[in-house]
DNA sequence: CATCAGGCGAGAC
DNA sequence: GTCTCGCCTGAT
């Protein structure tokens, strides 16, 4: 068990931001959340700003360390944004706890795909469907069961018919092409790994299902490229109500995407009400 | 009943 | 290059 205390951590906040769909929040108990990644699950626990993570020290130290951001300054990025521009200073505030996670690159490009035209309940009922019939079937040191992420080998394996059953829809035959693409190093995913972001961003664009959005998902929340700003539906919106004149991406030049967060979160949860924005 | 969810590919031009 | 259209499916 390692706990820390630790500003600009919400546990709830990053379940609800919609970046990680295999992080959700255990029934009955406040602030308790489980997570599947990396081939382990954990459990993370919060009071306020003391957070434990069920782990050895070791582990935290070389995975949940890292993948949570916790080197970063967050503090800082709300701070430098423009005191003037209320809009963001609202939103940043209201998710002033959402970190960008360091997420396995395979695991994003599928749930991307998966994410297109769909929404945040149906994308977690899909990944836990893929998960349970094409993944791992692993067990915890307490003894319960969980399953990995399918491998490239294990979802090109499976027949159009058969993620069609998993509720992908039309977005199967990505799911499946992109899987065969991937498996016979079409796109060599490694070689991903170490791209800048624009080279990345061309490179992932090959695979079928991946168009600018997903890529650009893909490149912030596995490849850590915090000056990818996707934009959907609801940047999109925010974009023509809040910045008619167009946002300053000068400013704010290297973490664009971690401020797109904040303008998500607050557009798809808390910030209904139209505002206007004064520059 | 229509519209929408963290879009994309294919085809027309 | 830009524009339009159709698409699985469940919720509202």
């Amino acid at each position: 068990m390692v706990v820390l205390t630790k500003e600009n951590f919400s546990i709830r906040q990053i379940c609800e931001s919609g970046q990680c769909f295999r992080l959700e929040k255990l029934e009955g108990q406040e602030e308790v959340y489980g997570l599947t990644a990396f081939g382990r699950h954990l459990v993370i626990r919060q009071k306020d700003n003391e957070i434990s993570f069920d782990c050895p020290a070791d582990e935290y130290e070389n995975l949940w360390k890292g993948y949570f951001d916790l080197e970063e300054d967050y503090e800082a990025i709300i701070r430098s944004i423009d005191e003037k521009d209320i809009y963001l200073q609202k939103a940043a505030a209201f998710g002033n706890g959402i970190r960008i996670l360091k997420q396995d690159l395979w695991e994003m490009i599928i749930s991307f795909i998966v994410s297109q035209q769909n929404n945040i309940k149906r994308i977690r009922k899909c990944i836990d469907l893929l998960c349970r019939r094409y993944g791992e079937k692993k067990e915890t040191a307490d003894g319960s069961i969980f399953f990995d992420f399918p491998t490239p080998k294990a979802l090109s394996g499976a027949s159009l018919e058969e993620l069609y059953a998993c509720n992908l829809g039309y977005r199967s035959r990505y799911v499946r092409e992109t899987a065969i693409c991937v498996l016979n190093g079409g796109v060599d995913l490694d070689a991903v790994r170490v791209m800048g972001y624009k080279e990345a961003k061309t490179e992932l664009m090959k695979l079928c299902g991946v168009g600018i959005k997903v890529a650009e998902c893909v490149c912030l929340f596995a490849l850590h490229k915090t000056e990818a700003f996707p934009v959907d539906t609801h940047i999109n919106k925010v974009m023509k109500e809040q910045y008619p004149e167009g946002f300053p991406f000068q400013r704010y030049r290297g973490y664009e995407g971690t401020l797109q967060q904040y303008i998500f979160y607050y557009d798809l949860t808390g910030g209904r009400e139209i505002e206007k924005n004064y520059h």
